[in-house]
DNA sequence: GCCCAGGTGAAGC
DNA sequence: GCTTCACATGGG
């Protein structure tokens, strides 16, 4: 048994067949900024730096750690993919999907910073929920360490530190008509009329039904923060791309709405749904994507 | 100028 | 019950 109380800054997860890029880059979390040195962020309230390398990831903090047992969560290096792959029904688009990136994970994020970083994620492309997220920060969370040579980070603001904003403090982030929504998620969850901590104890059921009672936060949001904030593997977000995926994957040529399209995923993906849509997300943003308008029109 | 973006809620039929 | 629309803002 080792029980050295090492104090390192600096550690290496030896990790086959893990994607950091695609991963940090996968609309899922959206607070990564590659850097000189790597990939930086905070998580947990720790400034960290990752890369990846010959033997898996590497990690760096400011300071000195003896347990990195809360980036391994975040980072969900101990879940048993193999069987998450065999739980995906049997069929060609998915397995080109997942094959297609097959580093791709899920990441297990704080539930206030996922479940604020998606109220303000609607109609919004990944970039500018990217750039709201970060004037949130630098506005509202506080300083923390970072190591020499790196640009300055904060926390995430606290939902008590949101809820005592102003609705104006908040449009000046640039998040407009989302203001109001992510204002009255702080003070409920401020106030624990939300009891995010005890959501984890519910079924997936029951914790989507207490997450849509918060304004703004409908089906899909709510699906979003079961999955990479709770680990709801179930959950199964369907945003206009997966929208996309479905109609043309599993329903070519029919005019298929939206609700049906749901009960088909919640019936055909399986237990770890989740993860089957962030391979189908991944993959129709990346290799789907919609051809480039013609410039030239008069070459038919 | 146009259309679209990891949507939702409310109003209109 | 369904469908349509407003809601800010910025990128392509």
């Amino acid at each position: 048994m080792k029980r050295s109380c090492v104090f390192e800054t600096r550690t290496l997860f030896t990790f086959e067949n893990y994607d950091l890029a695609a991963t940090l880059c996968s609309g899922q979390a959206f607070r990564w900024k590659l850097q000189s040195l790597g990939w930086e962020s905070v998580v947990a309230g720790r400034w960290i730096r990752l890369n990846q390398t010959a033997k898996g990831i590497g990690a760096e903090t400011a300071l000195p750690q003896s347990d990195w047992r809360w980036l391994r969560h975040y980072l969900q290096l101990d879940l048993d993919f193999p069987s998450v792959l065999k739980s995906f029904p049997p069929d060609e688009h998915l397995t080109r999907a997942s094959s297609a990136c097959a580093g791709l994970r899920l990441l297990r994020q704080d539930p206030w910073e996922c479940l604020a970083s998606f109220i303000l994620s609607s109609t919004k492309q990944i970039v500018q929920i990217q750039q709201i997220v970060e004037l949130l920060c630098e506005r509202f969370g506080e300083p923390v360490t970072i190591s020499e040579g790196a640009e300055r980070w904060f926390s995430f603001p606290s939902a008590t530190r949101l809820a005592a904003c102003t609705e104006s403090e908040l449009r000046a982030c640039k998040m407009g008509f989302r203001a109001p929504y992510l204002s009255a998620a702080a003070r409920m969850v401020a106030a624990r009329e939300i009891d995010l901590e005890a959501l984890k104890d519910l079924n997936v059921l029951q914790a989507r039904a207490e997450l849509i009672r918060i304004p703004g936060v409908g089906r899909k949001i709510a699906d979003c923060v079961l999955l990479f904030g709770f680990g709801f593997q179930k959950a199964f977000p369907v945003d206009v791309w997966i929208m996309k995926a479905l109609r043309q994957l599993y329903f070519p040529g029919r005019r298929v709405k939206q609700p049906r399209l749901i009960v088909f995923s919640e019936k055909y993906f399986g237990e770890n749904a989740g993860y089957a849509q962030q391979y189908l997300f991944h993959y129709m943003r990346t290799q789907h994507s919609r051809p480039k308008r013609k410039r030239n029109r008069g070459n038919i």
